[in-house]
DNA sequence: ACCGACTGTCGAAGCGCTTCGACTGAGGCG
DNA sequence: CGCCTCAGTCGAAGCGCTTCGACAGTCGGT
């Protein structure tokens, strides 16, 4: 390879067409006759042409490139996150943009630098807190951004996300169904909640609100991810608890100890107590036994956060909030 | 915000000099007298200026952005990755570049694609696997690559990773010094053997041999993820091995059920078994007890990679191969 | 046969930046 | 005192692409 690279002139030559003939085939934003195209696409072929990226960017200023704003905290579960991320980079794909990753650590400056440098034409926003310092930014912003969560003041944005509260709720009406009168929900860890992160708490209101309106009683406990911790937070739970029977554990980290604190301490799952647990479809397959969950969609949560932006870069109006509703599988844990 | 962006024009008017002399202060190619230097930056801060990055890519031929090309394959465990994706990210803005994120969906053409345009300067290319369909590509790019992991034939390339072979020797020269005689390897799944990933068959390797060396006992077994297989695992194990007494684990997310398996079959850790992982420090301090570890340097391969990187971009030779040296923490599983 | 309305194509004007060569003084040296 | 050097600055030529306006044909309607 390498030496100097192909450009429109060359193939506009190559095929004796104007250099915006080319242009225009490759864009398809005129009409060209069929013979045309296919003299272009064909030196196109022969010749190895790709456009520029940077003159592109600049003579159409648009770069076709979006953020993905990630952040990595304490306490968020990986391997979720990157679900999302890789949806997001696959669904932009199918827009023809790519994606350029900025994480924690320069801040909202980060934002701020891509976005007047117009490096990228707009934003995709995860794991927003309630209370986010970037979210002001985002407001003022001339790129247009999407949001993967919900903060406390979602108004001027456009945010997707699951329906945490609903997925909550869910949780609780099936262990309701299935006869169950005492549960509780073994949550993210403390210092999820402490931050303010929007599923955490929603998750929480939803288990709260349906445990009440069920007639249920219910208990809510942060969980961290640390074995003894969990076996700990458990026996303490059977113990004021003697009449539990139903576990919602919405902490991707923590179900595996959960299910071995059970175990050790002589709970058959499902018989003596049920587990629901709200995480991704792999994890609860590969759990012992087995767990009936809610699933986060992270796939849809990715695309449809991708499709939204590419809705306001046409210039179109979104919606404030997509909610996706969760829906639940049952397996052997209930 | 939005309006036009402030072009270096305005700048150099506002500052009362020529646009090139605006460019060169920012630049720093020439010399700049003090005050010339000063005016031109207070017009730039007073402005708002930042300078449109496709413009740039276009004029400089340098886009400042290099790819981070990150498969997410089965058995690979994404928290990991993502150590080392994040230190890239962090180490590239210290060098002035952005990352640009391309998975494993579009395969070599992504690569291509982004090399090919212009969108990025250089790649850094992670979970490299021993005969992996994107290495000749990449020997035939016009721009340069550091590869995270050592193909069978590295030739020609930049790789970087942790000395496997060393982290595997290490754990079982550990398990002898305390006196164990008859020890196990549990690694990857076994499709991450099958597939040929290096890390896990050099780890092997590193194993066998000094288990050789030191006159010790050993086999090495692939450990799938679930619960109830490493629980199988084990029981076959201590089973087949009434003498083992030495652990060495590799793999990330079978720790806990390892630990947990241990427990159910009445083994007390370090008293019956001892357990040595290769992990991250946060999974060996999480776990119970917290286990002596070999830790992956994901930070400082991060680092190193755009380091080599940066000085390929720059003209620079470089060494082919770095391997970076393991360290063994001692904790209270041996 | 003539007129508009299209279709398909071209040329040229930028997009905002970097960089090259040239120019101007000021300073050092014989 | 004249000459050379060098620091500091400028103007202009691109970088490779998109897009606008213009224009030559073509075609159906009357």
């Amino acid at each position: 390879m390498s030496g100097r690279a192909v450009t429109i002139s060359e193939v506009a030559r190559h095929a004796g067409v104007a250099v915006s003939t080319v242009s225009y085939v490759l864009s398809g934003k005129r009409a060209i006759s069929a013979d045309t195209r296919r003299r272009v696409l064909d030196s196109v072929r022969v010749l190895g042409y790709h456009p520029n990226a940077g003159a592109r960017a600049l003579a159409s200023r648009r770069a076709n490139v979006i953020a993905l704003v990630l952040p990595l905290r304490a306490g968020v579960h990986v391997p979720v996150l990157m679900q999302f991320a890789t949806s997001v980079v696959t669904a932009a794909r199918r827009y023809d943009h790519d994606v350029l990753l900025l994480t924690a650590d320069e801040g909202s400056d980060g934002l701020r630098r891509a976005a007047a440098s117009a490096l990228v034409d707009g934003l995709v926003v995860m794991d927003v807190e309630l209370h986010d310092g970037r979210v002001p930014l985002l407001r003022e912003l001339a790129e247009p951004s999407v949001l993967i969560g919900f903060p406390a003041d979602p108004s001027g944005l456009t945010c997707v996300d699951l329906d945490f509260a609903r997925a909550g709720a869910l949780c609780v009406e099936h262990l309701a169904e299935r006869g169950h009168r005492e549960v509780a929900l073994l949550g993210a860890p403390s210092v999820v909640y402490e931050r303010g992160t929007g599923f955490a708490r929603r998750t929480r209101e939803g288990f709260a609100a349906t445990v009440a309106e069920a007639g249920l009683t219910g208990v809510a406990l942060p969980c961290e991810e640390n074995f003894d911790q969990v076996s700990a937070a458990i026996a303490a739970l059977l113990d004021a608890r003697p009449g539990l029977s139903g576990l919602v554990v919405h902490n991707e980290a923590a179900v595996g100890h959960v299910l071995g604190a059970l175990r050790q301490y002589g709970r058959r799952v499902p018989g003596d107590i049920a587990v629901v647990a709200i995480c991704p479809d792999d994890i609860a397959e590969r759990a012992s036994p087995p767990l009936t969950s809610v699933l986060i969609p992270a796939e849809e949560v990715g695309r449809q956060a991708v499709r939204l932006l590419m809705e306001k870069l046409e210039g179109r109006a979104v919606p404030d909030g997509t909610l996706l509703q969760p829906r639940l599988t049952v397996r052997d844990s209930t």
